[in-house]
DNA sequence: ATAGTTTATGCTCTGTGCGCCATATTTGCG
DNA sequence: CGCAAATATGGCGCACAGAGCATAAACTAT
């Protein structure tokens, strides 16, 4: 699990692909974090607007977090995925 | 840079970090972002209800990106700094 | 095909982010 | 200290996210 990130809508997709990965469904998810499952849906089909707080309680519920770095580091990624 | 955020108030941090890293001013990265000063200063200081938007355009005008990743990597953390 | 589940979409309403403008407060430097 | 630059804060207006509820559309299986 290690998704890059440059506009919203790769946020959406990272939110989804750990979310199957980890064999939960929207509903699920929605009881999990109390974000809505409408709202869910909307966030990994790239809402822009989607606020901070509401893309946080989904990274927690998943046990995902978030880091900010350089974007010049493109080549370390496939080494980071080692651990 | 290399910043792991939790929770929205880290992203302001990181934020502000990396923009005096680059010695740039909150009125300087609004016109290279597009986004406000006024907005810039209340996203440094932890606006939960940020929008994703906002946080993509300080991303990108700072050269930054985001990964989103597994909580258990703490440990490797220190090693990618190396980077 | 049909029933059950999962995901997407439409609506109203409330809350709030952010643009915009002004100003207060803090910070840095002589 | 005193002044200028930088940052923080407040008000107003508009746009839109997200709650809540309903329902439609898309999958999945039997």
């Amino acid at each position: 699990m290690n998704y890059m990130a440059r506009r919203p809508k790769d946020i959406g997709h990272a939110l989804r692909e750990a979310r199957k990965q980890q064999g939960l469904t929207q509903t699920q998810l929605a009881s999990l974090s109390g974000v809505r499952q409408e709202t869910i849906s909307r966030v990994e089909n790239g809402i822009a607007g989607t606020k901070l707080v509401t893309f946080f309680a989904l990274l927690g519920a998943l046990d995902l977090e978030a880091t900010i770095r350089d974007r010049t580091r493109g080549s370390a990624a496939a080494f980071e995925d080692m651990f």
